[in-house]
RNA sequence: GGCAUCGUGUCCGAGUGGCUAGGAAGCGGUCUGCAAAACCGUCUACAGCGGUUCGAAUCCGCUCGAUGCCUCCA
């Protein structure tokens, strides 16, 4: 495999709010951490924006030769749900809700959620733990920060002791927050008079005796805290101290702020070296939400049954959308929006095939390198895929160019052209061609082309009637016939 | 209220001190039996007000507006 490692990449650091050059803790190798879904109900296409956008990091951190170990949790115990629900677990809930065993609810939403990845073409992580498989190590990990004086017991439960990190260690560095505003702003909430301060939150929370998820623990039965578990994955798998940890900008205040104070008074070392945040996806202007409703399942995209939207989309038409802005940029959903997206996604798709057609010349009059360097550039700022899908739609050019005969290419050239646009379009940006998708496309494709020849054969008799009955018939049916140059093609909608 | 991010043309979206991003739509053209498609060309911009500068959409300040976080969240 070729390496591509002395390409000069940056990454925006959420922790310094600058890009910087990517240097790895072990030459050749990454280490990367991404907050996985929590498993209580289906994954809508907001939460896929997150795992797309690090699915892109990891295919081009790939693609340049590093040895990558991507872990990406299931969160399948420890979220408490707000204070109507007060200390219940979002998964024991929704089983009591369901009539199911809590395990039940993890597996049909981790089914689900492998399943959306896998449409999405979203490579599997190299490591995806679960919760509740971490049990040990969690305690471990409390057991350590209670030593090392940064946690305390209270009627069962442990808490962090946000005030006491915070005077050898520095708490909101990565949200940019301060302890004394964030006291004075805090709301008071029932029942979490267990807490010495509000700020503090649970490492381990005591189980009541209705708690259907609970682990034995020094502390009694009960469940771990949700910032923790990836707190004991991440240096499980990764290591104290490791390269890039991602996820949704959502998850910046509490959560990753919780996983660098817990890392730190547990070990003393700064977790990470790269925080990297994806921006929310949005619909109607507003954070799609599981718990507002205001979302679009990908179920609904791929099959139109969503009234926001007039036909259904394929999920590399949405994965085309998405990749079409800046990961650490909101991006606003619309129908409008996706369908603009699919016009040009299918453009790109049809020039990519065509190029199949040019032949070589004897001489290049476009420079082929360049270009190819132009989407390492684009991609090597911070993972800017909107610009290249721009220096793509730029290639686009250059093949109705050859076309045309209008521009020319060696062999060698032409075979480069062919391999980066491969390259970029499938491996880094993982879209798929509408044919490979259709897995019995031949059959299909026998029967429109002979119904193309028996409508070349009309259209030579003058049959227009005839001719135009088969073309608005099949388009009728989502086929349509494309009267070019070299004859007539088709594509299926 | 605090912290953070953002406000770009008809829409979606990059960029960021001087050099046309891109996509979609519109308009004009080429091709075509007609049409569609495809291709070529092309028009609409940087929220407002001040300041810094030879030069600002880009930097600074203020105003207005939006969003996220501060409570589970990708």
């Amino acid at each position: 495999m070729q390496l591509y490692q002395n390409q000069p990449l940056k990454i925006y650091n959420s922790l310094s709010g600058e890009k910087e050059l990517f240097k790895p803790i072990h030459e050749g190798h990454v280490g990367m951490y991404v907050c996985g879904p929590t498993v209580y109900s289906n994954v809508h296409l907001g939460n896929c924006r997150t795992f797309i956008s690090f699915d892109l990091v990891y295919r081009y951190l790939k693609h340049l030769g590093y040895k990558v170990r991507y872990v990406r949790n299931i969160t399948d115990v420890g979220h408490i749900v707000d204070d109507e629900d007060e200390g219940e677990d979002k998964i024991a809930k929704k089983a009591r809700v369901e009539q199911i065993e809590p395990m039940e609810v993890v597996q049909k939403y981790s089914v689900d959620f492998h399943q959306i990845m896998e449409l999405f073409n979203n490579y599997p992580p190299s490591i995806e733990p679960t919760a509740t498989g971490h049990i040990i190590e969690q305690i471990e990990i409390i057991k350590q920060i209670i030593d090392n004086g940064f946690a305390y017991v209270s009627n069962g439960s442990v808490y962090f002791d946000v005030a006491k990190f915070n005077e050898a260690h520095n708490y909101g560095k990565l949200s940019g927050r301060n302890i004394e505003d964030m006291i004075s702003n805090t709301r008071d909430l029932d029942g979490q008079s267990d807490k010495l301060n509000s700020l503090d939150f649970a490492l381990w929370k005591n189980a009541e005796p209705q708690h259907i998820m609970r682990w034995p623990s020094p502390w009694g039965d009960g469940f771990p805290g949700w910032h923790l578990e990836c707190t004991a994955m991440s240096t499980k798998y990764l290591g104290k101290h490791f390269d890039i940890h991602g996820g949704g900008m959502d998850l910046k205040f509490p959560h990753h702020e919780c996983e660098i104070a817990q890392n730190e008074a547990c070990t003393g070392e700064t977790p990470v070296n790269y925080w990297m945040h994806a921006n929310m996806l949005t619909l109607n202007g507003k954070k799609m939400a599981k718990s507002t409703g205001n979302n679009i399942l990908p179920r609904e995209l791929f099959t139109g049954n969503n009234s926001v939207l007039s036909k259904a989309f394929s999920p590399s038409v949405a994965r085309f959308f998405i990749l079409q802005a800046h990961y650490r940029s909101i991006l606003d959903f619309s129908d409008e929006a996706i369908l603009a997206s699919e016009k040009g996604f299918n453009r790109l798709m049809e020039a990519i095939d065509s190029l199949d057609n040019v032949e070589a010349s004897a001489s290049s009059s476009l420079n082929i390198s360049d270009w190819k360097q132009s989407c390492y550039d684009a991609m090597n700022d911070d993972f800017n895929s909107p610009i290249l899908i721009a220096q793509l739609f730029e290639g686009v050019r250059y093949i109705n160019l050859l076309r045309e005969g209008k521009e020319t290419l060696t062999a060698s050239d032409l075979e480069l052209f062919r391999k980066s646009l491969h390259t970029f379009v499938f491996d880094v940006l993982g879209l798929q061609s509408e044919k490979e998708t259709a897995a019995n496309s031949n059959k299909l494709e026998g029967v429109v082309n002979m119904l193309i020849g028996m409508r070349d054969e009309a259209r030579a008799n003058k049959d227009w009637s005839l001719s135009d009955e088969i073309r608005d018939k099949l388009l009728a049916l989502g086929i349509q016939l494309k009267d070019g140059k070299e004859g007539t093609s088709f594509t299926i909608q």
